[in-house]
DNA sequence: CTGAAAGCGCTTACAG
DNA sequence: CTGAAAGCGCTTACAG
């Protein structure tokens, strides 16, 4: 069986209180003799408090929640693992640890939460990928329960601490990017229509083409999840239209992936016979052929400080930044082209 | 504050041993009136047993353990997302939880193991890329805790439960595979020389070299972390050599990208100018130019496997399975020329 | 079929 | 400076 706190005083010829005195430091003094006893005893058994009893006594753990879909295959995007990088080493800085807990199915979702909040398995949790009404959050706001979120509310959905990505400004850019290089028709391929990003990244795309006097074309937009093989067929479908795209901006660097191998498989030459602009900049994005011009999410900025606020409303403090809309930045690189199109 | 069992006792007017059995479903018989009344205050309560408390008792936890260092930044790498994300389902699958622990600073490495173990946050442990001597398999050993390893031990590194790929006949594959399509001058960019599967990969290398008439150039061969960078810069020290090599073989995917990308940068067409391999077959290699020929592991397999053993190691069970060699398997696309290659 | 009680391993007022 | 004791929220033998 384990080693016990009681194990340590009696080895070490004190009460069990003075060995929890010793374990965390205060807040009553120690005389240095007992200290040395205990601290002596407790190397000689290699004693461990036991976590569990800690939390429960202290009625606070030490971990963070994270919700991870396996739907989507959430995980496996390559921004996410960027975001959950960040976010443990934040938490290692703070002596956190993550829970992370998989959702297979979207009709448990809501009991995950309800047992991390309601179990007290956790301190707090973060949220990612904000749906329309999301019910995760409405549950968290009315449990009062410490969370941040990656990801904005919709104007009336409610007011919670989040980090987001100015994804208007960002698909914006892009549009502008490839009206710059002379490409015309512009397709794009949206995330999944439940998500509150897919529209904002829409209306960035609205309001570009807007400005630039081209006409918004129903036909040339997609919204789907973001796969390489979304990306591929809906690729390979506006390619089939009568009046294809000469362009498509992508709004995940998956789907631009994806869109570039049906652009490339229907003998199109990526950068020449069709510009492809992705978001995210991830790793592949860089060492695809050709290179992909992307929309850059600094995502481990953005999981530090989101963990660094979660840690502060947790701590019960007020949080030194609340809502924060960072910029997204354009990485050009060769997959629209590197000069004027000329068509 | 939250709700707890003598709450939902006193509003169904039953004792709290009672709410217990219903929760846990046994073992006494409650009668069906009785439940009934316990089960209405839980729904209108809101309540969820707390954690802590039920580990704390029970002796023992939910909760499975894994620690990924930041250090080589590992959760980066896209064949341990495949890891993770498996490891998650079947958790899921079994009620389980994940603890991710970050390891930011190898020095801490141990204490972290110590807390997981001693602290009894997990019930069972996770432990992936076996090095020399291991310490943390040498701490998990000699606790006898439950844990289960991706990766092999040495001859007399001590019996555990594992799963590993045949590194060596993956690698002798992939330079047979070389040598078949014409590549005489092979390199080798190896994984780092802590790693037990890093000698193994070599092995295979040298083999099949053997094996084919080849001479082994111990300057044709490095160990380095596993980073895209690390490949490109193995692969310039290499073409900077007087007799520099006609292929190359990397022991990861991300080294191979890094390969491709300093070849191409000195103007060599990969696939015909050179030759690269690599290992892993992780979802960019389908997606960069050329597509990479490389080594597959079943990563998500592994993981999947891993987990059940390791929940019928902590349930006390004989696991079916306890040591495990998988055959990687040679995926064959571009960046190797796709017919005989005529020096 | 049900309740009163011990105890899991801690922390922390309370008393000395 | 230190110890005895209450109590965190549960589970589960024990007794009825």
């Amino acid at each position: 069986m384990a080693v016990t706190r009681d194990d340590v005083a009696r080895l070490a010829g004190v009460s069990s209180a003075t060995v929890s005195y010793v374990i965390n430091d205060g807040p009553r003094p120690v005389s240095e003799e007992t200290r040395a006893k205990v601290l002596r005893a407790i190397e000689q058994l290699g004693y461990q408090p036991n976590v569990m009893a800690q939390s429960l006594r202290r009625q606070r753990t030490n971990t963070v929640g994270l919700v991870f879909t396996t739907i989507e295959r959430h995980l496996t995007h390559p921004y996410f693992v960027d975001l959950l990088t960040s976010i443990g080493e934040e938490c290692a800085r703070h002596g956190l640890n993550m829970l992370l807990s998989p959702c297979a199915d979207r009709a448990l979702e809501q009991s995950i939460y309800e047992r991390m909040v309601g179990g007290r398995q956790v301190a707090g949790i973060i949220v990612t990928g904000v749906r329309h009404d999301d019910a995760r959050i409405a549950y968290l706001s009315a449990e009062a329960f410490p969370f941040v979120v990656l990801g904005r509310p919709e104007h009336d959905d409610g007011d919670f601490p989040y980090i987001d990505v100015d994804g208007a400004r960002g698909t914006d850019e892009a549009v502008q990017h490839l009206v710059d290089l002379g490409w015309q028709r512009i397709a794009c391929i949206g995330l999944s229509a439940e998500l509150v990003c897919a529209d904002d990244r829409l209306a960035g795309y609205r309001r570009a083409l807007e400005r630039n006097g081209l006409a918004y074309d129903s036909r040339l937009v997609a919204n789907v999840h973001t796969t390489e093989a979304a990306g591929h067929q809906a690729m390979a479908r506006f390619l089939a239209l009568d009046e294809p795209p000469d362009a498509v901006l992508a709004c995940s660097d998956e789907l631009a992936l994806g869109a570039m191998n049906a652009a490339q498989e229907q003998g199109l030459v990526v950068g020449q016979d069709i510009g492809v602009i992705g978001f995210d900049d991830i790793p592949s994005a860089a060492y695809c052929r050709p290179p992909l011009t992307t929309i850059r999410q600094p995502m481990y900025e953005i999981g530090t400080r989101l963990c660094r606020m979660l840690i502060q409303i947790i701590e019960g403090e007020e949080p030194e930044e609340r809502q924060v809309i960072l910029p997204p930045t354009l990485v050009v690189r060769e997959s629209c082209g590197t000069h004027r199109h000329l068509p």
